[in-house]
RNA sequence: GCGCUCGUAGCUCAGUGGAUAGAGCAUCAGCUUGCGGAGCUGAGGGUCGUAGGUUCGAGUCCUAUCGAGCGCGCCA
């Protein structure tokens, strides 16, 4: 869009002063095109004089001065190009140039955030949630359900074919998931709870569903496999609702079992016997860190295990991979995942989104990665950081076990119930689904996080969402009134296009042409929150503009149906920002009539 | 003890190595006989945890240190 065309015509005229001699070939770097927050420094600043300064050894007001000349030519896009402070450049372009990019985004459409940015590793696995089978999706859980459903949406738009993925910790094996077994049925069978059972609402609903849905099967006589079965399907299918109704929607439920069940598990570890990066040995690698110092150290070890020698690839110690009593430890299972997603199933890179206290997991998943052979750059681990929940102000503490959980469904219900306490439970739903995807995205991923329930239910109202949303239903009124004033875009000429050069109103075309460059970075970095930013910027930008510039004018048709198109724009920057989100673009809202709260 | 993450306004958080560090909420003061006032305008509020370093330039990168959170099983 506008940036790279200016990253372009600077780029050439670097390359002109490097040809004919004014610039040595040192100079050559890449250039970047930032904004400029002061309006007086122009549209957009470049800062190749300062960067280049000492490769080229000029001094940057020379090479400014130089690049300044090279610019300016006959009929350029450029109004003006000031020097400034040490040697910025700052540019300012024609008007027209900038309005004409108003009908590249009234073509472009819904394609208007594609960047063919990821230019390698096209063809994504990303899992995320994954929680494990013996309880709800809670409000912790929510953190990650909007990153990685965001991720995936914007991994699409900067041009990459993605499969979002939830891991199904179903093995037979675990103990937790026999426990959650035990805990359904002692509430299904008026049973006494086994010890540090599993406590809540949500598994008295899971041993009722058990005995209506099989009530034929004499549920009190069936063996504890039978129970864990039937807990753990009726647990998946209410987290996969719940997911549903959060607007996450996976590709693929992958389960675990199924590897131990179809022998990848042992073929996968086979592969690592064969390859050295695996065996019996009685010892165990660690690295012990004195100082600065590091070094590997072998440590006997009881015969009987297999070790995957982990330690070759960076992990701080060996890890178990088939215990002494010949069972496969769960990192096994991690094994043959890994190899079913980068060999199988052939996907370029592997993502997997993880809580904060899955971080000790990068190192030994990575060296699984190493050992299977597969190049680093094929397997990532993403870490979100905590979610601490307030309650009453007080931190509020989630725990399955004491039934102490806040579950997302939940969330989204109370706030829905009190933005829109009148409307079907379908759009409240719609409603607290769009305020609690945008509260956990607002922030970065990568920074602690406050949920404070009671102001996320109780004061809704001052949930930016809504704000955002209110910019798009705005323009949806303006274009109706539009209409029935007998007032319809027409094809932006450059006629009309000249008409566009309030500072508001370029001002808000240059920020609808930020959307490829915001989605390019946030999904070089992942940095999702970024897009909530934007959305607000936008939306802000927008009532700017409207403040400022009257859309419907009958005395002026020409300007009116310039102004049209603009707000026809910056509506489809809003609806792609918001598809990327995950969050509705409602042509209209309606405010609750509030009742009084206090008597 | 070792490792990972974070520390920016009263609170919650933004902030591409660039120019005078921003927003929302909260507080205070304004704007409507005009397309939706869920809006707009303005004011006050800062030792970017602390100390060094790197360089033309550091909230941003490096080191140390303080503080907060989390992780270091033949659990899953």
């Amino acid at each position: 869009m506008l940036r790279d065309t200016l990253q372009n015509l600077v780029e050439s005229a670097v390359e002109s002063l490097i040809h004919s001699g004014s610039l040595p070939e040192t100079a050559r770097i890449p250039v970047e095109i930032s904004d400029t927050k002061n309006p007086e420094h122009g549209d957009f600043a470049c800062n190749f004089a300062l960067v280049a300064s000492k490769k080229a050894g000029l001094a940057p007001r020379q090479i400014a001065e130089m690049l300044r000349e090279a610019l300016l030519v006959e009929g350029s896009i450029f109004e003006g190009i000031d020097i400034a402070g040490p040697g910025f450049l700052n540019l300012r372009l024609k008007s027209v140039v900038i309005a004409a990019y108003v009908q590249k985004v009234l073509d472009l459409g819904s394609s208007l955030p594609n960047s063919q940015s990821i230019k390698t590793n096209r063809n994504l696995n990303v899992e995320f949630v994954s929680v494990n089978p013996n309880g709800p999706i809670t409000v912790g859980s929510g953190r990650g359900a909007a990153f990685g459903d965001a991720l995936v949406r914007i991994f699409r738009a900067a041009g990459a074919e993605v499969d979002p993925e939830y891991y199904i910790n179903d093995g037979v094996n675990s103990q937790q998931m026999r426990l959650f077994a035990e805990s359904v049925k002692a509430y299904a069978l008026n049973e006494p709870q086994p010890e540090n059972g599993y406590k809540g609402e949500y598994v008295k609903a899971v041993a009722e569903q058990v005995g209506e849905l099989h009530s034929g099967d004499s549920p009190q006589t069936q063996p504890l496999e039978w129970w864990q079965a039937r807990s753990q399907e009726l647990m998946i299918e209410r987290q996969r609702e719940d997911l549903k109704t959060f607007g996450v929607d996976f590709k693929t439920w992958f389960s675990e079992q199924s590897m131990h069940n179809s022998g990848l598990v042992t073929s996968s570890i086979a592969k690592l016997t064969a390859n050295g990066t695996a065996d019996d040995g009685c010892f165990r690698n660690e690295i012990v860190r004195e100082g600065k110092e590091a070094r590997l150290e072998q440590k006997p070890e009881e015969c009987g295990p297999v070790w995957l020698r982990s330690t070759q690839f960076g992990d701080d110690k060996d890890r178990v991979l088939i215990r002494s009593n010949g069972r496969p430890a769960y990192i096994a299972g991690d094994v043959a995942y890994l190899e079913s997603k980068l060999g199988l199933r052939g996907f370029d890179k592997a993502f997997i989104i993880l809580g904060p206290d899955h971080h000790g997991y990068i190192p030994r998943m990575n060296a699984v990665c190493g050992a299977l052979g597969y190049p680093a750059d094929r397997f990532e681990i993403i870490i979100f950081q905590i979610v601490r929940f307030l309650k009453d102000g007080k931190p509020a503490p989630m725990r399955k076990r004491d039934g102490n959980i806040f579950e997302l469904r939940d969330l989204i219900d109370e706030i829905g119930a009190h933005a829109a306490p009148t409307s079907s439970h379908e759009e409240q739903q719609r409603i607290g689904r769009d305020v609690a995807r945008f509260f956990y995205l607002m922030r970065s991923h990568d920074t602690h996080m406050d949920f404070d329930i009671d102001l996320a239910t109780k004061q809704s109202d001052e949930n930016p969402v809504f704000y955002v949303q209110y910019a798009h239903a705005r323009i949806c009124s303006v274009l109706n009134r539009a209409k029935e004033a007998g007032l319809v875009a027409e094809r932006l000429t450059p006629e009309l296009a000249a008409l566009l050069s309030n500072p508001r109103e370029l001002a808000l075309i240059k920020k609808i042409l930020d959307l490829p460059m915001e989605v390019a970075r946030s999904a070089k970095d992942y940095g999702v929150h970024r897009l909530t930013t934007y959305a607000v910027e936008l939306a802000r930008t927008y009532h700017h503009f409207y403040d400022a510039c009257r859309v419907i004018q009958v005395e002026e048709p020409e300007l009116s149906k310039a102004r049209i198109s603009l707000c026809e724009a910056a509506a489809i920057g809003l609806r792609c920002t918001f598809d990327l989100l995950g969050i509705s673009a409602p042509e209209r809202m309606d405010r609750a009539v509030l009742v009084e709260e206090t008597a």
